[in-house]
DNA sequence: TCTGGGGTCCTAGGACCC
DNA sequence: TCTGGGGTCCTAGGACCC
């Protein structure tokens, strides 16, 4: 059976918050564009966590990267102004391109907040697909105010390799013939799935552009990386037959973080951090139906050193008590007393189904009381907002720990 | 006022079983 | 005695993505 060539495009948003805030911006009334100026998107740095989300055109000639600290950035650009990101909107400004995509096709995947792929192989042939790209090029900018940058191929990699060529508001195409001349020409350090550590690797070798680690033989590359290097190989050489992954996909894990505002060094005080983000992990996997059957703590200290430990339960769960109990225990397992730790982590993972699980198998009452217990509080908080419920624990302690709205 | 937060996938070693 | 070896599960850590 011969195989259908797949049509693929792969949409990405040019400058995705910072054009978005602009936009907002501007329908507040505010006169500048600050698509137009020397601008980024940042976080707080009274909170810690001052590094560049987005960044503008002019900022970036100035050399500003996004990842970087708001001091590293105004230092390269000290004219620099600093916005605040908004997530809501963010959101808001990504399922607006979403339903106009759906125009198109409804097999999308959802990438990431600012990016999609699009199966559009009901549209026959390359000059079809390409008008088509042109024609959704135009709309998100007259409709939506935005610009897009488009990939066009056969695959989901090239696809994605050539929405990220020259930018901002173009169309690219990467079909299999382009390849030498668009891709191969590239620094290695532009291939998917190469990133900080493996670049060093590949120097040390001599394969600077994707086009040299190309020429390179495969198994060859297999011993030095394993399955790293086979994916390496074969993006080089422009193959990829991964599908377009349109289904709502549940997550497999949930976890959330948070910098603390000062380093800490008390266990009981680290143990109130783990509350409010077993408070946090186990709302958000209630509102999912699921159950997880694993938790797993980490830590980051004062210099950066990360480390974790994680429990496979018993029994799954998605009760606040449980995961904290764990939480608690592998704090235990793991935190040397004095150790001066800047970032706390809770995460669960191994998630199952509630439908899927024989449920009342292990459960007893004293589980279905906890059970209770969650639904009161999360309806309270679906109403009233996430910040309002806090636990008696939390309350008698001097050392609340506001987490953001979520 | 120096370095976020949310994910997925892979690897390697130890425990344990047959 | 001369110390198998395959398979699976669990855990810690790391690499990469946006």
């Amino acid at each position: 059976m011969e195989k259908v060539q797949k049509q693929i495009l792969h949409i990405d948003v040019n400058n995705a918050f910072l054009s978005w805030t602009a936009i907002d911006r501007l329908a507040q009334g505010e006169k500048i564009d600050i698509r137009e100026i020397e601008a980024v998107i940042g976080g707080d740095e009274t909170k810690r966590s001052g590094i560049v989300l987005a960044k503008s055109m002019k900022a970036k000639t100035k050399g500003v990267c996004t990842g970087e600290t708001l001091y590293q950035a105004r230092l390269k650009c000290p004219n620099l102004q600093v916005f605040k990101g908004d997530y809501k909107s963010y959101k808001k400004h990504s399922n607006d391109l979403y339903n106009l995509l759906l125009q198109y096709t409804d097999k999308i995947e959802r990438f990431s907040i600012d990016e999609c792929f699009l199966d559009m192989t009901h549209y026959l042939g390359n000059e079809e697909l390409l008008s088509k790209a042109y024609e959704i090029s135009k709309r998100v900018k007259k409709e939506l105010g935005f610009t897009v940058n488009i990939g066009v191929a056969h695959n989901k990699l090239l696809a994605k390799m050539a929405s990220d060529f020259t930018k901002p508001d173009r169309v690219h195409t990467l079909y299999e013939e382009e390849i030498p001349t668009k891709m191969w020409v590239l620094p290695v350090s532009e291939l998917l799935m190469i990133g900080k550590k493996t670049l060093p690797k590949l120097y040390n070798l001599k394969i600077k552009t994707i086009g040299d680690l190309a020429k390179q033989d495969k198994s060859f590359l297999i011993k030095k990386f394993g399955k790293h290097g086979l994916m390496m190989w074969e993006y080089s050489n422009g193959i990829d037959n991964s599908e377009v992954n349109y289904l709502e996909e549940k997550p497999k894990g949930i976890g959330n973080s948070v910098t603390l505002p000062s380093d800490i060094a008390e266990k009981e005080k680290i143990e109130k951090v783990l509350l409010s983000l077993a408070e946090q992990v186990s709302y958000r996997l209630r509102k999912y139906n699921m159950y997880a059957n694993v938790v797993n703590v980490s830590l980051r200290t004062k210099d950066f050193k990360d480390f974790s430990h994680q429990k496979k339960l018993i029994c799954a769960t998605a009760n606040t008590k449980d995961i904290y109990e764990v939480a608690k225990e592998l704090l235990n397992e793991m935190y040397k007393n004095g150790t001066f730790i800047r970032l706390v982590g809770l995460r669960v993972d191994k998630l199952v189904d509630k439908n899927e699980m024989q449920l009342s198998l292990f459960s007893n009452e004293k589980n279905e009381k906890q059970e209770k217990i969650d639904k009161v509080v999360d309806s309270l908080k679906d109403k009233y907002g996430y910040n309002f419920v806090t636990r008696a624990g939390k309350l008698h302690s001097e050392e609340v720990i506001k987490l953001k709205d979520i």
